[in-house]
DNA sequence: TGTACATCAGTGAACGCGCGTTCACTGATGTAC
DNA sequence: TGTACATCAGTGAACGCGCGTTCACTGATGTAC
């Protein structure tokens, strides 16, 4: 109990667990999560299929483990890129630029992981609790740059026709969960601007831009552009 | 050939055809796009599951008629929306809102149908040609309408920087299709627009949004102004 | 109009497949005395 | 340090399930003469 060095069996169990996910992943970016099969996993592996069990209580909390791994993975190249440009001193657009691309180049890279977390929900799958921390870490770093700025004094401030009053509700609980010291406004058009990103990333990735766009980096950058202005963030 | 009177069969065959498809549908409705069995989609007609082959030569073949069906359906409202409006003679950015309200309403009442078509690819499955049509119905509609109000004089010109060289050569493609006379700044926005409207919708449609806002129309409102006004629809 | 043949919708059995999960087991690792 | 027992990873067979697709068939509908 508490022991810092661990049993033969412990590193063992470790060492498996993380081949088991391992090669989940592997074929997750084949076939998709729906044809996700603990059989062919530990099919891969050389083990038995029961051999799973020890390991996942059951297909669906493998299926957990992937989700949490993705969203922690994204979540974090989503850090850093925030973490790298407040270091060296990035204006609060290009900061937005950096983290809207580091976010981007994690779903190109991870195509079957950014399906699995931002795609249509796996059917008969509820994803339990504990993914609401991971999943939110990406929301978080996006949120902190825009509080960042604010802080700084380096927002502007947003022209046009004062917010709905429900609206100002709505943008209320964001407030208070991310964006403490950001004025209602520039909130509001902070949730525009994220769900253009992720609209963005997930028309590429899913090949709906096919025939229309041929070259996506060009857009995308066009459109981070111009909806960091929409925000205000300053160059 | 080329007779006007169909035969019974023939008959027959389109009604029994239209059920397979509209029971197909309803099991979409619950579990979604690769879980759609044709043997269960035949139980529960009362025939023999090898009858479906009959009317469909396969599995993925059911999966397109119903692809079809679902842009069809959604190029419809889309495009009732756009006309009504044409008709009574509504500002351009009344036109969007209806337009846009039309294609979210639509997501709304058909989560599954809409996963299916914005959602993440179904693995293995190959999108044919066909699809290319129905397909481009929605979003011609929302470029109808841009076209109809640059026409009119209405739509307000671009601020800000000029387009970058590479995204002009982007948009190039686009205003050929579907906007020949709007300018490439317009378009390069639409384009902006376009995205975050499916981006806004697939948030609430795969449930993004929960815990983050509760009221979803509030958002979805200011989402179309915001984005009307980016551009440059008036009021 | 009546008959002979062709077409084709629908049947039911069968093939071969892969899946998730359970269970009694063996043998290696860990632990208490 | 050595022994006896407990823990637990991994096995292999089995259960019951549902799937897509094929095939030879029956019987009703359609068509040519």
């Amino acid at each position: 109990m508490g022991n810092t060095i661990p049993t033969a069996r412990a590193r063992a169990r470790a060492e498996v667990s993380a081949e088991i996910l391992a090669e989940a992943r592997r074929q997750l970016a084949v076939a998709g999560a729906s044809s996700l099969s603990l059989r062919a996993v530990t099919r891969e592996l050389g083990m038995a299929s029961s051999a799973a069990y020890r390991y996942f209580p059951s297909r669906d909390d493998l299926l957990t483990a992937l989700i949490v791994e993705a969203y922690d993975s994204l979540g974090e190249a989503a850090e850093r890129a925030a973490d790298s440009t407040a270091d060296s001193g990035g204006s609060p657009f290009e900061r937005w630029q950096t983290v809207c691309r580091a976010i981007r180049g994690w779903a190109i890279d991870n195509p079957h992981e950014y399906a699995l977390i931002y795609g249509s929900p796996v059917p008969g799958y509820r994803a339990p609790v504990l993914t609401v921390g991971p999943a939110s870490r990406v929301t978080l770093a996006l949120a902190g740059l825009v509080s960042d700025a604010q802080r700084a004094g380096t927002l502007a401030p947003v022209a046009g026709p004062p917010l709905a009053p429900a609206m100002v509700d709505q943008v209320e609980g964001v407030r208070q969960l991310a964006m403490e010291d950001v004025p209602p406004d520039t909130i509001a058009r902070a949730l525009v601007a994220w769900t253009q990103l992720f609209g963005q990333i997930s028309f590429e990735v899913f090949g709906q831009l096919q025939g229309i766009v041929e070259n996506a980096d060009v857009v995308f950058e066009h459109a981070i552009a111009v909806m960091g202005g929409v925000v205000g963030l300053r160059h």
